[in-house]
DNA sequence: GCGACAG
DNA sequence: ATCTTGTCGC
Protein backbone atom coordinates (compact mmCIF):
# COMPACT_ATOMS: atom_id res chain seq x y z
CA UNK A 1 0.00 0.00 0.00
CA UNK A 2 2.58 2.30 -0.85
CA UNK A 3 1.72 6.15 -1.13
CA UNK A 4 1.54 7.73 -3.87
CA UNK A 5 0.81 10.92 -3.42
CA UNK A 6 2.99 12.10 -0.63
CA UNK A 7 2.22 15.98 -0.90
CA UNK A 8 -1.62 14.35 0.08
CA UNK A 9 -0.75 12.19 3.17
CA UNK A 10 -2.93 14.10 6.21
CA UNK A 11 -1.29 17.23 7.86
CA UNK A 12 -2.64 18.12 10.87
CA UNK A 13 -0.18 21.15 11.50
CA UNK A 14 -1.95 22.73 7.97
CA UNK A 15 -3.82 26.18 8.86
CA UNK A 16 -7.48 25.58 7.31
CA UNK A 17 -6.91 27.25 4.26
CA UNK A 18 -4.31 24.82 2.96
CA UNK A 19 -6.33 21.78 4.58
CA UNK A 20 -9.38 23.21 2.13
CA UNK A 21 -6.82 24.29 -0.71
CA UNK A 22 -5.28 20.53 -0.71
CA UNK A 23 -8.80 19.24 -0.88
CA UNK A 24 -9.99 21.00 -3.71
CA UNK A 25 -5.82 19.44 -5.39
CA UNK A 26 -7.23 16.29 -4.16
CA UNK A 27 -10.92 16.43 -5.51
CA UNK A 28 -9.29 17.62 -9.06
CA UNK A 29 -6.78 14.83 -8.80
CA UNK A 30 -9.55 12.07 -7.96
CA UNK A 31 -11.22 9.92 -10.60
CA UNK A 32 -15.27 9.72 -10.03
CA UNK A 33 -15.59 6.83 -12.52
CA UNK A 34 -14.90 3.21 -12.53
CA UNK A 35 -11.25 2.62 -12.76
CA UNK A 36 -10.20 -0.73 -11.06
CA UNK A 37 -8.41 -4.03 -12.58
CA UNK A 38 -11.38 -6.24 -11.77
CA UNK A 39 -15.16 -6.17 -12.57
CA UNK A 40 -16.96 -5.12 -9.54
CA UNK A 41 -20.29 -7.05 -10.61
CA UNK A 42 -18.64 -10.45 -9.75
CA UNK A 43 -17.40 -9.77 -6.54
CA UNK A 44 -19.59 -12.14 -4.91
CA UNK A 45 -20.12 -14.56 -7.25
CA UNK A 46 -16.91 -17.11 -7.69
CA UNK A 47 -18.32 -18.83 -10.44
CA UNK A 48 -19.04 -15.90 -12.53
CA UNK A 49 -15.16 -14.95 -11.61
CA UNK A 50 -14.07 -18.09 -12.23
CA UNK A 51 -15.87 -17.80 -15.71
CA UNK A 52 -14.29 -14.33 -16.25
CA UNK A 53 -10.44 -15.46 -15.91
CA UNK A 54 -11.23 -18.18 -17.97
CA UNK A 55 -11.86 -16.04 -20.95
CA UNK A 56 -10.14 -13.70 -20.56
CA UNK A 57 -6.57 -14.59 -19.45
CA UNK A 58 -5.16 -14.24 -15.88
CA UNK A 59 -4.09 -10.81 -16.38
CA UNK A 60 -5.24 -8.16 -14.77
CA UNK A 61 -7.10 -5.60 -16.79
CA UNK A 62 -10.96 -4.73 -17.12
CA UNK A 63 -12.50 -8.32 -17.86
CA UNK A 64 -10.53 -9.84 -14.65
CA UNK A 65 -12.71 -10.69 -11.71
CA UNK A 66 -9.46 -12.78 -9.44
CA UNK A 67 -5.86 -11.45 -8.87
CA UNK A 68 -3.09 -13.29 -10.80
CA UNK A 69 -3.32 -15.93 -8.38
CA UNK A 70 -6.59 -16.58 -8.87
CA UNK A 71 -8.05 -15.58 -6.03
CA UNK A 72 -10.78 -13.14 -5.28
CA UNK A 73 -9.82 -9.41 -5.04
CA UNK A 74 -9.23 -8.07 -1.06
CA UNK A 75 -11.80 -5.61 0.25
CA UNK A 76 -11.08 -3.24 3.63
CA UNK A 77 -12.83 -2.00 5.32
CA UNK A 78 -11.36 0.75 7.12
CA UNK A 79 -13.18 1.92 10.59
CA UNK A 80 -12.09 4.84 13.90
CA UNK A 81 -12.90 5.16 17.55
CA UNK A 82 -11.32 7.13 20.22
CA UNK A 83 -9.71 5.81 23.07
CA UNK A 84 -10.56 7.54 26.62
CA UNK A 85 -7.79 9.20 26.92
CA UNK A 86 -9.61 11.61 24.15
CA UNK A 87 -6.09 12.34 23.22
CA UNK A 88 -5.71 9.05 20.69
CA UNK A 89 -7.47 7.86 17.90
CA UNK A 90 -7.82 3.92 16.69
CA UNK A 91 -7.86 2.81 13.45
CA UNK A 92 -9.12 -1.12 12.73
CA UNK A 93 -8.47 -2.50 9.49
CA UNK A 94 -10.47 -5.82 8.12
CA UNK A 95 -9.20 -7.65 5.05
CA UNK A 96 -11.92 -9.64 3.11
CA UNK A 97 -11.99 -11.92 0.16
CA UNK A 98 -15.44 -13.29 -1.20
CA UNK A 99 -15.33 -17.30 -0.50
CA UNK A 100 -18.72 -19.57 -1.60
CA UNK A 101 -21.41 -17.39 -0.27
CA UNK A 102 -19.66 -14.92 2.33
CA UNK A 103 -16.24 -13.62 2.83
CA UNK A 104 -13.52 -14.61 4.43
CA UNK A 105 -10.92 -12.42 7.22
CA UNK A 106 -8.00 -12.50 5.17
CA UNK A 107 -6.23 -9.84 7.87
CA UNK A 108 -6.30 -7.51 10.55
CA UNK A 109 -4.11 -4.91 11.41
CA UNK A 110 -4.83 -1.34 13.82
CA UNK A 111 -2.71 1.43 14.81
CA UNK A 112 -2.87 3.90 17.41
CA UNK A 113 -1.89 7.49 17.10
CA UNK A 114 -2.31 11.00 19.09
CA UNK A 115 -4.84 12.90 18.30
CA UNK A 116 -3.70 17.07 17.01
CA UNK A 117 -6.81 18.38 16.09
CA UNK A 118 -10.29 18.76 17.15
CA UNK A 119 -13.21 17.42 14.77
CA UNK A 120 -14.14 19.90 12.12
CA UNK A 121 -16.91 19.36 9.54
CA UNK A 122 -15.43 18.89 6.52
CA UNK A 123 -12.23 18.28 7.89
CA UNK A 124 -12.44 14.72 9.23
CA UNK A 125 -9.50 13.61 7.41
CA UNK A 126 -7.14 15.47 8.88
CA UNK A 127 -8.12 14.50 12.25
CA UNK A 128 -8.49 10.89 11.43
CA UNK A 129 -5.70 10.68 8.36
CA UNK A 130 -2.75 9.81 9.92
CA UNK A 131 -4.19 6.71 12.22
CA UNK A 132 -5.73 5.38 9.39
CA UNK A 133 -2.59 5.32 6.91
CA UNK A 134 -0.53 4.02 10.05
CA UNK A 135 -2.83 1.16 10.22
CA UNK A 136 -2.32 0.71 6.16
CA UNK A 137 1.46 0.36 6.67
CA UNK A 138 0.82 -2.61 8.89
CA UNK A 139 -1.22 -4.35 6.48
CA UNK A 140 0.73 -7.69 4.91
CA UNK A 141 -1.25 -7.47 1.59
CA UNK A 142 -2.54 -4.76 -0.53
CA UNK A 143 -6.62 -4.26 -0.80
CA UNK A 144 -8.24 -3.67 -4.45
CA UNK A 145 -10.47 -1.19 -2.36
CA UNK A 146 -11.26 0.19 0.77
CA UNK A 147 -14.42 1.08 2.19
CA UNK A 148 -14.33 3.89 4.94
CA UNK A 149 -16.83 5.15 7.40
CA UNK A 150 -17.12 8.82 5.88
CA UNK A 151 -18.08 10.70 2.81
CA UNK A 152 -16.03 10.44 -0.26
CA UNK A 153 -17.67 12.84 -2.92
CA UNK A 154 -20.12 14.34 -0.58
CA UNK A 155 -18.19 16.58 0.47
CA UNK A 156 -17.92 20.46 0.13
CA UNK A 157 -15.12 20.28 -1.51
CA UNK A 158 -15.63 16.59 -2.96
CA UNK A 159 -12.90 14.86 -0.99
CA UNK A 160 -14.18 13.68 1.80
CA UNK A 161 -12.00 11.16 4.27
CA UNK A 162 -12.19 8.41 1.52
CA UNK A 163 -11.55 10.49 -1.36
CA UNK A 164 -8.44 11.50 0.66
CA UNK A 165 -6.91 8.65 1.83
CA UNK A 166 -8.37 6.85 -1.67
CA UNK A 167 -6.43 9.31 -4.03
CA UNK A 168 -3.30 9.39 -1.48
CA UNK A 169 -2.80 5.52 -1.64
CA UNK A 170 -3.73 5.92 -5.33
CA UNK A 171 -6.37 2.56 -4.57
CA UNK A 172 -10.18 2.19 -5.55
CA UNK A 173 -12.28 3.32 -2.72
CA UNK A 174 -15.85 4.18 -1.78
CA UNK A 175 -17.42 6.48 1.59
CA UNK A 176 -19.87 5.22 3.60
CA UNK A 177 -21.67 7.55 6.11
CA UNK A 178 -24.70 7.43 8.18
CA UNK A 179 -25.33 10.70 7.85
CA UNK A 180 -25.28 13.46 4.85
CA UNK A 181 -22.98 16.45 4.80
CA UNK A 182 -23.96 18.11 2.46
CA UNK A 183 -25.86 17.56 -1.00
CA UNK A 184 -29.93 16.83 -1.86
CA UNK A 185 -31.92 13.21 -2.46
CA UNK A 186 -33.27 14.10 -5.74
CA UNK A 187 -36.43 12.13 -3.77
CA UNK A 188 -37.08 11.59 -0.30
CA UNK A 189 -35.56 8.91 1.09
CA UNK A 190 -38.31 7.83 3.58
CA UNK A 191 -39.87 4.56 3.23
CA UNK A 192 -36.91 2.37 0.76
CA UNK A 193 -37.33 -0.70 0.30
CA UNK A 194 -34.30 -2.68 1.13
CA UNK A 195 -32.06 -2.86 -2.34
CA UNK A 196 -33.18 0.15 -2.68
CA UNK A 197 -31.42 3.74 -3.32
CA UNK A 198 -31.74 7.71 -4.55
CA UNK A 199 -29.38 9.52 -6.13
CA UNK A 200 -27.53 12.57 -3.98
CA UNK A 201 -27.55 15.46 -6.26
CA UNK A 202 -24.52 18.11 -6.07
CA UNK A 203 -25.91 21.61 -4.25
CA UNK A 204 -24.84 25.10 -3.48
CA UNK A 205 -22.82 23.88 -1.01
CA UNK A 206 -20.71 21.57 -2.92
CA UNK A 207 -18.05 23.26 -4.98
CA UNK A 208 -18.10 22.66 -8.46
CA UNK A 209 -15.18 22.58 -11.37
CA UNK A 210 -15.43 26.93 -11.52
CA UNK A 211 -13.70 26.45 -7.97
CA UNK A 212 -12.12 22.98 -7.40
CA UNK A 213 -10.19 24.05 -10.90
CA UNK A 214 -9.81 22.54 -14.53
CA UNK A 215 -9.08 18.62 -14.29
CA UNK A 216 -11.30 16.30 -14.16
CA UNK A 217 -14.82 16.72 -15.08
CA UNK A 218 -17.81 14.73 -12.99
CA UNK A 219 -18.74 12.22 -15.15
CA UNK A 220 -21.28 11.16 -12.52
CA UNK A 221 -24.00 10.01 -14.73
CA UNK A 222 -27.09 11.62 -16.63
CA UNK A 223 -28.17 14.78 -15.77
CA UNK A 224 -27.34 18.43 -15.19
CA UNK A 225 -23.85 18.36 -15.44
CA UNK A 226 -23.94 21.42 -12.93
CA UNK A 227 -25.41 19.55 -10.46
CA UNK A 228 -23.88 16.08 -10.28
CA UNK A 229 -24.47 12.95 -8.96
CA UNK A 230 -22.08 13.04 -6.08
CA UNK A 231 -23.36 9.81 -4.64
CA UNK A 232 -26.64 7.84 -3.32
CA UNK A 233 -28.59 7.42 -0.47
CA UNK A 234 -28.58 3.55 -0.01
CA UNK A 235 -31.19 1.42 2.01
CA UNK A 236 -28.91 -1.35 2.98
CA UNK A 237 -31.31 -2.84 5.21
CA UNK A 238 -35.34 -2.53 6.35
CA UNK A 239 -37.97 -3.94 8.52
CA UNK A 240 -40.45 -5.58 7.06
CA UNK A 241 -43.49 -3.54 9.69
CA UNK A 242 -43.68 -0.36 9.12
CA UNK A 243 -43.50 0.14 12.97
CA UNK A 244 -39.64 -0.11 13.02
CA UNK A 245 -37.60 1.36 9.87
CA UNK A 246 -33.73 2.04 9.13
CA UNK A 247 -32.18 5.06 8.11
CA UNK A 248 -30.61 4.87 4.46
CA UNK A 249 -26.74 4.72 4.50
CA UNK A 250 -24.91 7.76 2.50
CA UNK A 251 -22.56 6.30 -0.24
CA UNK A 252 -20.07 8.34 -2.54
CA UNK A 253 -17.32 7.67 -4.54
CA UNK A 254 -14.07 7.81 -3.12
CA UNK A 255 -11.45 7.58 -5.96
CA UNK A 256 -11.66 5.35 -9.35
CA UNK A 257 -15.24 4.20 -8.32
CA UNK A 258 -18.53 5.75 -10.13
CA UNK A 259 -21.39 6.87 -7.72
CA UNK A 260 -23.59 4.13 -8.91
CA UNK A 261 -21.34 1.01 -8.76
CA UNK A 262 -20.33 2.60 -5.20
CA UNK A 263 -23.69 1.88 -4.24
CA UNK A 264 -23.83 -1.94 -6.09
CA UNK A 265 -20.96 -2.70 -3.63
CA UNK A 266 -22.00 -1.56 -1.08
CA UNK A 267 -25.44 -3.71 -1.70
CA UNK A 268 -23.62 -6.51 -2.82
CA UNK A 269 -21.85 -6.09 0.94
CA UNK A 270 -25.19 -5.98 2.81
CA UNK A 271 -25.51 -9.26 4.74
CA UNK A 272 -28.32 -8.46 6.85
CA UNK A 273 -26.97 -5.60 8.72
CA UNK A 274 -27.27 -1.94 7.98
CA UNK A 275 -23.73 -1.50 7.66
CA UNK A 276 -21.42 -3.41 4.86
CA UNK A 277 -19.69 -6.18 6.11
CA UNK A 278 -16.36 -5.01 5.62
CA UNK A 279 -17.19 -1.90 7.31
CA UNK A 280 -19.07 -3.97 9.71
CA UNK A 281 -16.53 -5.92 10.86
CA UNK A 282 -13.79 -3.22 11.41
CA UNK A 283 -15.99 -1.29 13.70
CA UNK A 284 -16.06 -4.34 15.21
CA UNK A 285 -12.56 -4.99 15.63
CA UNK A 286 -12.29 -1.62 16.80
CA UNK A 287 -14.17 -1.88 19.76
CA UNK A 288 -12.41 -5.33 20.33
CA UNK A 289 -9.20 -3.67 20.46
CA UNK A 290 -10.17 -0.81 22.26
CA UNK A 291 -11.30 -2.78 25.13
CA UNK A 292 -7.88 -4.03 25.26
CA UNK A 293 -6.24 -0.74 25.22
CA UNK A 294 -7.61 -0.35 28.80
C1' DG B 1 -25.86 37.75 11.79
C1' DC B 2 -28.05 33.01 10.78
C1' DG B 3 -27.66 28.52 9.20
C1' DA B 4 -25.25 24.03 9.14
C1' DC B 5 -22.35 20.33 8.91
C1' DA B 6 -19.22 12.94 8.03
C1' DG B 7 -16.87 11.09 12.64
C1' DA C 1 -17.02 9.74 17.79
C1' DT C 2 -18.00 9.25 23.18
C1' DC C 3 -20.63 8.93 28.00
C1' DT C 4 -24.27 4.36 29.23
C1' DT C 5 -29.20 0.53 31.28
C1' DG C 6 -32.81 -0.66 30.20
C1' DT C 7 -36.04 -1.52 26.93
C1' DC C 8 -39.31 -1.61 22.86
C1' DG C 9 -40.09 -4.61 18.98
C1' DC C 10 -39.34 -8.49 15.69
Amino acid sequence: MPVHHPDFVPDPSLSRDEMESQQRAIARHAVFTDDLWFDPALLGDPIARATADASSGPDKDADSANRDDGTAPLVAGVDQSFLLDQDRALSAIVVLRSAGTGWDVVEQVHAVTPLEIPYIPGLLSFREGGAILAAVEELSVEPDLYLFDGSGRIHFRQAGIATHIGVTLDAPSIGVAKNLLCGDPVDSTEGLAAGERVAIGANADVEGPAKLGTDEGDAGSAGDPDWPTIGYAVQSKQYDSPNRHVNPLLVSPGHRVSAATAADIVLAFAAGYKLPEPTRLADAYADEVKAEYR
